[in-house]
DNA sequence: TTCTTTAGTTCGTATGTTTCGAACTATGGG
DNA sequence: CCCATAGTTCGAAACATACGAACTAAAGAA
């Protein structure tokens, strides 16, 4: 088992984060942890956006997450606790994260519920 | 053939803004047109950041571009004219696109040349 | 109209990425 | 040592991407 690697500062592009973050279970779990008080461990994420998340494909999205730089991660215990390296990314990048969440939460706000619709269709497309 | 569908402004997603423009060809295609006082053909990008990108790869990075609701593409005789859809988005998801391009141009300001070169390896990822 | 050129699209295939269950590793407690 | 918990890796199926060959669409010349 590799021991867990973190890209540093300077190796962090542009196009890994907004890869990492295209992702809507990605998203959901950057801005869930880019708020939080304190660190969060992986399994709390098992529920994403009312659906369930298998462990392996969980695990996969936390490596990605780190290997964009992200979010880092560390052994404690049993356990992993995830925290993200906000403060770092806003040095590199001014302003780029907090577009980011902002735009999403424009969004989750201007949907009505995570209730299972099929969007409306594209009735003007021109 | 199809007509160039294009998704109109309340369809448009972050997470579809965000995958188009982690393409690196996708992204100076964008900040190209971005900056660009009249609209672009395709064939304008046959060559981008160095590299020939073959036409039928161009026209789906087009196609991408465009079904992300980045970019509006009208035909005007023989060749398409394209430009940015930057104003509705900006009222949709205010300071996204400026955030977006200006942490890419802080990553090209960062490196010293579009040469081949292996971006030098990671020495202290921990 | 038909031929030709230019501009871009579609198709087919090879290659790469993502998902998820099964099997695995790592750590702590009895 | 044995077991439980938390995550990781493997392998196969499903999905996405890149690009050459063949195509369509418009405009101009003959």
């Amino acid at each position: 088992m590799r021991p867990l690697t973190h890209p540093s500062i300077e190796d962090i592009t542009v196009e890994g984060i907004l890869h990492a973050l295209s992702d809507p279970v990605r998203a959901a779990i950057y801005a869930q942890l880019a708020c939080a008080e304190r660190a969060n461990t992986c399994s709390a994420f098992l529920q994403v956006e009312d659906r369930s998340i298998p462990k392996s494909t969980l695990s996969q999205h936390f490596r990605a997450l780190r290997e964009a730089g992200l979010v880092r991660s560390e052994r404690h215990g049993v356990e992993m606790l995830n925290t993200t390296r906000c403060g770092e990314i806003e040095q590199r990048f001014p302003g780029l994260l907090p577009a980011i969440l902002k735009a999403h939460s424009i969004q989750s706000a201007g949907r009505p519920k995570p209730s299972r619709r099929k969007a409306a269709a594209k009735p003007k497309a021109g």
